[in-house]
DNA sequence: ATTCCAATAGGTAAAAACACCTAAGGAAGG
DNA sequence: CCTTCCTTAGGTGTTTTTACCTATTGGAAT
């Protein structure tokens, strides 16, 4: 369970030292929380996936470089916003980093007051990304307490199918189906159709 | 209304002529339909929203670059799929294209089958676009033939509201929100309040 | 002025959904 | 073996929805 109440986190990953450190002086500058590693692989063995913040990811790192880091992030379905940080312009890279879901790409040298303000636009975006997935979170609690056959009855009933042609469709009686009906209604604490359906439809494309 | 038996149309924008030729000859090398315009502001004269297709732009230009006419198309709500090309690798600019929607974005010299698969692939994209945007617009007509009451009727039922409460928020008979109720589901054409939940929620977030 | 339609409301009746009750068969686990 | 849970099903009754019918008022268009 995810905690609102935490200091959101700037996780740093860059190779060079010197950099580490001026970033984290120039984030904790305007108290904001960093924590900082010297490559890939230490983040990803630091971090996990419930902790909010944002990431200033170096793009060229020995090993692992931040477009693989990248990478590995969207596979494992880790949605925290990425500012990419490079020395080298690279346009491909730039581009390829925007279509993997970065949240920006940032050449070096860059101006510190423009860094905070996109720090800061990340952690704003990693909020909304939270809240709604904290939604979505419950909501998905809500279904997991529904049996087998009670997920096959929610699903007629908000296709828009009545009682009786449920019943119908899965072999069993009317009756049956009002009983599952009710025990759907109950776990998922709804009182009409209408909140089930939106119930339903808010986990369909999330 | 769209036409999806519509030949879809690559659209070139660029105010280098040996480009625009060379482009146009390599599209229609493969079959594709091309049309070409020298300068941003032919393009927009000639556009028109509901046209299928793609638009490969130049972001360098006189007048008007190619980076404000996808702002212009973006604020016009136009949301045809834009390949960016150009001669000077900008990271910003990139960065900045990406960031507007652009599909993507290119270097000269391009590689001529990279070009086409990507021209490929933002086709396919339109095509979906507009898939979804045909289901909502249909879905759009049928509300609009809704008058302002039974308008706000359906929101209360979707809210999850029984025609008791509704009557009692409307200052109405229940009744008269039986009569409302029952004209809206003849005019959107749904015969549960399961499908008229579906069909209200495919609207609130397109 | 007349016509058309939205909004209002009542009557009647059938269908559907929802709320209680009981209860049996079967599978899983202690 | 006993308990627990899922699934099944019947009974009874209330509430809600839906489908027909008629009818008045008021505004907008012709």
């Amino acid at each position: 369970m995810s905690n609102d109440t935490e200091q959101a986190t700037v996780f740093v990953v860059d190779d060079d030292e010197a950099m580490r450190d001026s970033l984290c002086l120039l984030l904790e500058s305007v108290n904001l929380n960093a924590r900082v590693f010297s490559c890939a692989q230490s983040f990803l063995g630091a971090f996990e996936r419930h902790q909010s913040g944002c990431l200033l990811l170096d793009v060229r790192m020995p090993d692992m470089s931040g477009m693989t880091l990248l990478d590995a992030l969207r596979s494992g379905g880790i949605v925290l916003p990425v500012i990419m940080i490079t020395g080298h312009g690279d346009v491909p890279m730039a581009v390829r980093a925007m279509k993997q879901g970065a949240f920006d790409f940032i050449q070096k040298p860059f101006n510190a007051r423009e860094l905070l303000d996109r720090v800061h636009a990340a952690l704003e975006q990693d909020r909304k990304n939270r809240l709604q997935r904290n939604k979505t979170e419950q909501c998905r609690a809500l279904f997991m307490t529904l049996t087998d056959r009670e997920m096959e009855v929610v699903d007629l009933v908000v296709a828009g199918n009545p009682s009786k042609i449920i019943a119908r469709t899965l072999g069993i009686s009317p009756k049956t189906v009002d009983i599952h009906r009710a025990n759907i209604m109950r776990k998922l604490d709804v009182r009409t159709v209408a909140e089930m359906v939106q119930l339903r439809l808010s986990l369909r494309d999330a």
